[in-house]
DNA sequence: TGCCCGATTAACT
DNA sequence: GTTAATCGGGCAA
């Protein structure tokens, strides 16, 4: 799998967010698949540099291919990596892994064996990977990260962001489909699946 | 300064 | 299904 390098980033985040499903991350030697994302601009509400640049939020102001790490409802840490030319203030919210290295210390530090509950969630990935506002500002494209492109082809989910409450419309949020790594479903479109159809539609 | 509310999770009923 | 945990940003006063 070819490397991942900071270029890859200074692109649009609604063309890097879905380029990311499939991609293998990887902290200190732990880590996985990537199976769902989150992108952000500062256009629009529901971004945390939609008001302009603070403290917390500086890193994402800054130039692309940096992870930008905050915490959530002061209990949790999230990563997300920065993309489009420095000042976008746009970033993807890495959401979910499948795990695929490491698992001995995911397991450990998030006390539990359940391998779907490891990385499945923006704050459990960053318990399991060990990542936390030490890491803010930190490069993607050296140690101790390494990404990794996806190999092949992939099918992609798309749906509303989850979590959020101002602009829900957009449908910023990328999946793999079929993944057992997600922490939420996409929703199912009725033509895609005749049964659902069936019961659903009256 | 004080209050409200989150890009969440786990443990409840 | 609901709720507690816990804290920093944003805004009203």
């Amino acid at each position: 799998m070819a490397r991942i390098r900071r270029s890859f980033f200074a692109r649009s985040v609604h063309a890097v967010a879905p380029d990311l499903i499939g991609a293998t991350v990887l902290f200190d030697g732990v880590g996985g698949r990537i199976v769902e994302v989150e992108a952000y601009h500062h256009t629009e509400p529901a971004a945390h540099s939609y008001r302009g640049r603070t403290e917390r939020n500086a890193v994402m102001f800054g130039p692309p291919g940096h992870v930008y790490v905050y915490r959530s409802y002061g209990l949790h840490w999230c990563v997300n990596f920065v993309c489009e030319p420095e000042g976008s203030a746009a970033a993807v919210l890495i959401r979910a892994l499948e795990p695929l290295e490491g698992l001995a210390k995911m397991r450990r530090r998030r006390g539990l064996a359940d391998p779907r509950l490891l990385c499945s969630g923006p704050g459990r990935l960053c318990e399991a990977l060990a990542i936390s506002r030490q890491q803010n500002g930190f490069a993607l494209d050296v140690p101790p990260f390494e990404l990794h492109r996806r190999d092949g082809e992939v099918e992609i989910a798309v749906g509303p962001r989850i979590g959020i409450t101002k602009a829900v419309e957009h449908p910023w949020r990328y999946g793999l489909k079929g993944s057992r790594f997600l922490s939420k479903p996409f929703a199912v479109l009725a033509g895609e699946n005749p049964d659902l159809a069936a019961t659903s539609v009256k």
